[in-house]
DNA sequence: CTGACTTGCGCC
DNA sequence: AAAGGGCGCAAGTCAG
């Protein structure tokens, strides 16, 4: 398949760069009011599109109706190949390298900036894509790694539709919902009616008249001098609590958390034209893990996502893996016992049944507790039976909090380096014998020691799962657009959000069934193409509904 | 005053 | 004895 490298020459032209399967390049000038229209010309036979940043190039081109299929992306494919321990950096290094390791991302809060002075434009895409071909071409691992790469770059082609689509969203319910639960909306500076009367009810219980309850260290000082043992002021502390004043304090706190997340000014700043508008950030996370920018979408709350509401005629599929690291980790350890507790619907519950454990309870909390490097208490007292059921799993997060502790780099399935610990325990010349840092106590370094373990150990199952959750996105971005008949993004079935193990689409009604087979072929593919043959499954709760509520 | 940090809480 | 991973965000707090 040919590639076409893209570069700026200056704001009103681009020079296309096609590169021949047989080693040809013909190089364009597109004037770049043009360009939206040679991309769409081109994308008629399958082509690569390589660019130094899809936030940078694909925007525009979705704005103009334009939708590519495959591209490479520079900035993330280094970021990927630069901490990869399948990869030699030594074949990375150029006269840029540091411009390409420092270059972010853009949002539209940068788009007026970023013309003028774009570190980018300080950059050689064509240079950079060579240095990674060839480091990627002398990789002993490279099947993997141009997978990781191919499924990178997908996310950034997957996320900026996203970002250009938004997620459908009713402003009109959820206000309704507001209004409901806090009263009208105050005037700004004041607080709404129903906080107001419960802060009333608070400042009695506690005899403290001119209580702050959205200062935390006001808010302790007054607990502590109405005699309550507590050493902080979180919801969990105060549920402990048995004193008349707690409720109407956990009640406050619960409407002021919605109020200042995801209040009016929320709405204000984020719902636009029927749409929540929030950037999501591939590779946003060391992890593989994506981030977000804007409007916490990340953690929309449960709360408010009946307000998440497909348009008239169309449907939301939303879909999400049921315990998705767990059968990861059964996949990429090779673990057979686990992938076979990972047949069930409910890995749990399959654990139950092979006899390793004899509660889902138990199961749920000693999983978690391997993953994460839990050893206190219950999911402690799990590990020797789990380790003898699970030997290779649990060997594998094991092995990466040892490596960890060691300062060592591990990686995820595919590729994906973790970063170098820094940090005095981490020290090496620690290990040659030569005095550690003054002034850190040796208990100090160990904890730290022990929690950059934890790290890595859960390091190569949540960046895995992200692997696999790449692979699903991107497969399934393909599958959808191949659904739709003519028309673009948005007008088809498309993705509107993605977070972690779940996908919410949104699909004219007719086509909502059609949809949900897609979303579960793409999730077997991601599992053959991570884990090949080897008989783990993923499967998936899938819902067709009016609103994202309404799912789960 | 601004900026950096802390606290607390939402999501997975 | 203590020992749970990854984020984003808003408000409060505090130093400069």
């Amino acid at each position: 398949m040919n590639r076409i490298v893209l570069v700026r020459r200056g704001g009103a032209a681009v020079e296309a760069r096609e590169h021949a399967v047989d080693g040809t390049v013909e190089v364009t000038r597109v004037p770049s009011d043009e360009l939206a229209g040679f991309v769409a010309d081109r994308e008629l036979t399958p082509v690569r599109w390589v660019w130094d940043d899809t936030t940078r190039w694909y925007p525009a081109l979705l704005a103009a109706g334009v939708r590519v299929e495959r591209c490479a992306d520079l900035r993330l494919s280094h970021a990927v190949l630069r901490r990869s321990p399948f990869v030699d950096r030594s074949l990375l290094d150029g006269d840029d390298t540091t411009g390409w390791d420092a270059l972010q991302p853009v949002t539209a809060a940068d788009a007026a900036l970023f013309p003028l002075d774009d570190p980018a434009d300080r950059l050689d895409p064509v240079a950079a894509h060579d240095r990674q071909q060839a480091a990627l071409a002398a990789s002993p691992e490279r099947a993997r790694l141009a997978l990781l790469l191919a499924a990178e770059s997908s996310g950034a082609l997957a996320a900026a539709e996203m970002t250009h689509a938004g997620l459908p969203w009713r402003a009109e319910v959820h206000e309704r919902l507001l209004t409901g639960l806090l009263g009208p909306r105050p005037a700004s500076g004041r607080r709404p009616e129903v906080l107001e009367r419960l802060l009333v009810d608070i400042r009695e219980a506690f005899a403290a008249p001119g209580l702050n309850a959205d200062s935390p260290a006001e808010l302790l000082r007054a607990l502590q001098a109405a005699g309550l043992p507590v050493g902080d002021t979180r919801s969990w502390t105060l549920e402990q609590l048995d004193h008349p004043g707690i409720p109407a304090l956990l009640e406050y706190k619960k409407l002021s958390r919605l109020l200042q997340a995801n209040g009016w000014n929320w709405l204000d700043t984020w719902v636009r034209d029927g749409r929540f508008r929030s950037w999501f950030v591939p590779g946003g996370v060391v992890t593989g893990r994506w981030a977000s920018n804007g409007g916490g979408a990340l953690s929309v709350p449960t709360q408010v996502r009946p307000a998440a509401t497909a348009d008239d005629g169309w449907r939301f599929v939303v879909a999400d893996v049921a315990q998705l690291e767990p059968r990861v980790l059964a996949g990429m350890s090779g673990d057979t016992a686990m992938a076979e507790a990972a047949r069930s619907t409910d890995l749990y519950e399959g654990m139950v049944a092979s006899g390793a454990v004899t509660t889902r309870a138990e199961a749920k909390v000693g999983i978690l507790g391997a993953m994460y490097g839990g050893t206190r208490g219950e999911s402690g007292r799990m590990m020797p039976r789990l380790t003898r059921r699970y030997p290779r799993a649990i060997g594998l997060v094991e092995a990466a909090a040892r490596a960890g502790e060691r300062g060592d780099v591990v990686h995820t399935l595919l590729g994906r380096g973790s970063p170098v610990p820094t940090g005095a325990w981490a020290e090496r010349s620690a290990e040659l014998g030569e005095p550690p840092e003054e002034g850190v106590p040796r208990e100090d370094r160990d904890r730290q020691r022990r929690a950059w373990g934890r790290f890595t150990r859960n390091f190569v199952v949540q960046g895995t799962g992200a692997e696999w959750a790449l692979c699903w996105l991107a497969d399934l971005r393909n599958r959808l657009w191949r659904l739709g008949g003519t028309g673009t993004v948005d007008q088809r079935p498309h993705l509107v959000f993605f977070l972690h193990d779940e996908v919410v689409v949104h699909t004219p009604e007719h086509l909502a069934d059609d949809v949900v087979e897609e979303v579960r072929r793409s999730a077997a593919e991601a599992g053959r193409l991570l884990f090949g043959g080897f008989p783990v499954d993923f499967p998936l709760d899938v819902a067709v509904v009016r609103s994202w509520a309404e799912a789960g």
